[in-house]
DNA sequence: CTCATAATGATAATCGTTTCTATTATCAGT
DNA sequence: ACTGATAATAGAAACGATTATCATTATGAG
């Protein structure tokens, strides 16, 4: 946990960029979308630094992460810390943020019912905004 | 839709295979371990055959799918026909179903609320049965 | 039985993601 | 400021599940 004394996580310029590209894109995109993006406006970064910098900040809770339907990983940096779901365009990926008490307490019923413990729970919702429907 | 005279889909050994293993595995489980069940009962089974055929039973409602946390399609042959969820067990692949009547209403409160058409949802539930809890 | 053709399956290709590793850049301590 | 230990980078190669290719085999209608 703690660090040895004169050693610490570093700040890089590939890590403001990609916390950067996070928060100019409005909806969910791929690891590699986000490349493209760092790659348009000029700034170099290895897609490699990219998944890196993802993942390090979807597991300090920075960043939302979903899978779209064909199993590709999204990534979002979301308002809220707290627990919520996503409502997700399939075209553009812009999504609203849904919060659900309402699954949390049916999922957690359905599984003491079961016998089931340690319940993890993936909701996702796919859908056309209003900009996007027929 | 309709058939050009004198083709049809053609019974196989190899179809018959696919659908006796998915009857008698008890929960979910990949391809992968289908294709190896398979081998271990000495029945030959390309995998490649093993996807198709689980491919057009998932297609045709037969046999369930969902995806395990790291991505991997997981399938499944189901007892009901109708809409409903799954809790299953992330240690054995074993498998309740759950139906959800309130997750599907609040979907579509969710969606209307925020102009979405066209919303599909996944839920998934994985945890620990209870002979594989702590 | 025959034969058109559906089904098979070994191999190669795909594609997102992760690992490898030599190189570069950061920053704590001087 | 300088510098050196080492964290971070990035291209290439590896990986693993899935899909496409296509020559071969086997089904079943006639």
């Amino acid at each position: 946990m703690d660090q040895p004394r004169g050693t610490r996580v570093r700040g890089t310029r590939q890590a403001s960029a990609v916390a950067a590209a996070l928060t100019s894109l409005p909806g969910f995109c791929s690891a590699q979308e986000i490349h493209a993006e760092l790659r348009r406006r000029g700034e170099a970064v290895g897609l490699t630094t990219v998944y890196r910098h993802l993942q390090v900040l979807s597991e300090q809770g920075a960043v939302d992460t979903i899978r779209d339907p064909s199993g590709e990983i999204l990534y979002r940096q979301c308002g809220s810390t707290a627990h919520h779901h996503h409502l997700t365009c399939r075209v553009c990926g812009r999504s609203v943020e849904v919060e659900g008490r309402v699954v949390e307490q049916w999922a957690e019923k359905v599984a003491a019912e079961a016998g089931f413990t340690s319940v993890d729970h993936t909701v996702e919702l796919f859908g056309l905004c209003p900009d996007h429907s027929a």
